[in-house]
RNA sequence: UGGCCCGUCGUCUAAUGGCAGGACACCGGUCUUUGGCACCGGCGGUGAUGGUUCGAAUCCAUCCGGGCCAACCA
């Protein structure tokens, strides 16, 4: 799994430093533990990808192992479709925890245990107060919090009340279970923190066998200390917690040395947002299809999109990890996707936007079968296909124009072009349909240029991909742009309503797309480079063999596209209206027009 | 507002008192039967002000900016 072989240098980022002291130090024996411990309320996403690749990948680094532990605390959101979800994502990334699976509520007794020798100590006691009391004796981050009138019982006392805490004694809220710290301490969190709360609520492992439940604080890091984890790495904003994280360790028996905690930088990323909460909206509201959604930041939403598990894993290598709030670029993602598939992906070629060319001077009813490498020589790779060759071809249609742009290289009225692996064609002549839209294009083809190559040395400019008209098969194809028009769509926080920044346009469907016939042969898995548009897959879900998908993973880079836009800066948003014809509203089937009257002058819409 | 954390090219990230480096992006070029890939070159940064030091991105102080914390969520 090492692709990156300076993956194993030693101090790479901080925390990687700090562990690589520890274990020169011979701490904890020289033996590195570390844990990746989600909650099951909801699907793996990029942000976890980072996480695992860290924890996994910093213990390895020693020969130490990684634990998967479901921190299943809270039985009102937990389930069994998450935990499922969450091993398949984990092993699709390519981590192995081995036999270390955990769970949390496998831990309850024991941590029952570990709290009533916390009262025992007079460390912690029941309080009979109300939420909302609590909250308010609790506070603020300038005044100091005040006791509840049960902070003083005696440990007799709290003990009964525990015991009857879960004996199932007392309705939901009646009581709770705090630690006595702090409540006059500058961290809110030590103001005695709850540590147990009564849910008569079914778990999804423990069924009713409980009727109180731990919290976080409590748990997670009594869960690290009874598997031995040595390195507990989490996220910034659990700075806070690792205070309380040591005051329980260090107040209760547990074996020595005590695991220590490290924060880094939770990752964002431009036009997404990370946070389970609002990811779990977009799925219950069908802003999206669903958690696999090829649109989605989940770690199953872009297995589906085509993103290759080590493209993930080469991204989080670069983003590296540190201290430092950040938003990365969403470009940075792109680069590692296509670095990972340029080597790998067979070039097929596929019209997404068909427009008739007919080869005047090739005999009607011929077809010859061209030999197309898979590969282009500097990949290195071996394989072949054939591809037919007919009178009748497709073309894409923005590879004509009657009236070009400057520097257009493609086929233009009186213009020759190569027919990628096949021969040059000369265009002759146009037909249009009423309203002036070019319906077909006429050329002849040069039978000297077969394979491309021109044997008298003229120089043609251009290359385009075509497909027999004949001998395609029709495809749908979606292209997926970023699901949000706005780097940041949680900037507003709770004030406003991110949902108002999703993009319109984060998914087009082309319903006339037209590819050709050797890909019938390929492993349904296949990713595939179509030549000249960029990286796309079948879709797992909707696609059969006689309704082909195919989904766009990540554009090609395109510098005539971002040229052309260049240039028309300050020319206005003239072509506005048109682009508006082909849009499709997330989750909604919305189709571009098949005939060619209402898709003319539509553009590929730029990734960027 | 009290506490804690964090400020390095546009973005991400190195430099652990000793030449501010890399990646992505961007710009220019070479190559090219993908306007792809590859290659070459360029642009561009230590939030501010003081202080300590032969020497400060790094240590100290103040200020400025950003983030987290007042769930019986994690």
């Amino acid at each position: 799994m090492t692709d990156h072989p300076d993956r194993t240098a030693a101090g790479r980022n901080f925390i990687r430093a700090i562990i690589a002291a520890d274990v020169e130090a011979g701490k904890h024996g020289g033996a590195v533990v570390t844990r990746f411990p989600p909650e099951p309320n909801g699907f793996l996403h990029i942000g976890h990808a980072k996480a695992i690749c860290l924890s996994f990948g910093a213990a390895a680094e020693h020969g130490g192992v990684t634990h998967l532990r479901f921190d299943d605390t809270n039985p009102e959101t937990e389930n069994e479709l998450y935990v499922r979800s969450i091993q398949e994502d984990v092993r699709w990334l390519g981590f192995d925890w081995g036999d270390h699976l955990y769970f949390a509520s496998d831990y309850f007794e024991r941590l029952y245990e570990y709290a009533v020798e916390l009262i025992e100590a007079g460390l912690a006691y029941v309080d009979s107060a109300s939420e909302e009391e609590i909250r308010e004796y609790r506070g603020t981050v300038t005044e100091p919090g005040r006791p509840t009138a049960y902070r003083e019982r005696s440990v007799a006392e709290n003990l009964d009340l525990f015991r009857r805490m879960r004996e199932g004694d007392f309705e939901d809220g009646a009581h709770v279970l705090r630690a006595k710290i702090d409540l006059a301490s500058s961290n809110m969190l030590m103001r005695d923190p709850v540590l147990y709360r009564i849910r008569h609520a079914d778990h999804y492992r423990t069924g009713g066998d409980w009727c109180i439940y731990p919290l976080y604080d409590f748990t997670h890091c009594l869960s690290d200390s009874i598997e031995g984890i040595t390195h507990s790495l989490c996220t910034l904003e659990f700075d806070n917690n690792r205070e309380l994280y040591d005051w329980i360790l260090d107040h209760l028996e547990v074996p020595q040395p005590q695991p220590r905690q490290y924060e880094f930088a939770r990752l964002n990323v431009e036009y997404t947002l990370l946070s389970k909460r609002n990811l779990l909206r977009l799925v219950e509201e069908e802003r999206v299809e669903g958690w696999d959604d090829p649109r989605m930041p989940t770690v199953a939403g872009m297995r589906r999109r085509g993103i290759p598990a080590s493209a993930l894993r080469a991204f989080c290598d670069m983003i590296g990890v540190a201290k430092t709030e950040n938003r990365v670029d969403f470009a940075k993602l792109e680069y590692a996707i296509r670095d990972e598939l340029n080597p790998i992906a067979p070039r097929v070629m596929c019209v997404l936007r068909p427009l008739k060319l007919v080869v005047d001077n090739f005999p009607e009813g011929k077809l010859e079968e061209l030999e197309a490498p898979y590969f282009p020589e500097d990949v290195g790779k071996e394989g072949s296909r054939l591809v037919p060759f007919t009178r009748e071809l497709l073309i894409e249609r923005d590879d004509f124009e009657e009236d070009p742009p400057k520097g257009f290289r493609r086929l233009v009225p009186g213009g020759e072009v190569r027919l990628r692996y096949g021969y040059v064609v000369r265009c002759a002549d146009v037909v249009k349909d009423e309203n002036g839209v070019v319906t077909e294009v006429h050329c002849t083809y040069d039978p000297e240029t077969k394979g491309g190559s021109t044997p008298d040395g003229r120089k043609v400019k251009g290359t385009i991909h075509w497909v027999s008209a004949s001998h395609s098969l029709p495809t749908e194809v979606r292209l997926y742009d970023r699901l949000f028009s706005v780097p940041d769509p949680e900037k507003g926080g709770d004030a406003e309503d991110f949902t108002v920044h999703l993009n319109p346009d984060s998914l087009t469907v082309l319903t006339d797309s037209r590819i050709e016939p050797s890909i019938k042969a390929d492993p349904a898995d296949t990713t595939y480079q179509f030549e000249r548009t960029g990286y796309f897959v079948h879709d797992g879900v909707d696609s059969r063999p006689d309704h082909l998908v195919f989904n766009r993973t990540v554009t090609l880079r395109d510098s005539w596209a971002k040229a052309r836009k260049a240039a028309e800066v300050g020319a206005a948003g003239r072509e506005a209206a048109e682009n508006g014809a082909e849009e499709a509203r997330p989750s909604k089937t919305a189709r571009e027009p098949t005939g060619g009257k209402g898709s003319v002058g539509v553009r590929v819409r730029d990734h960027r």
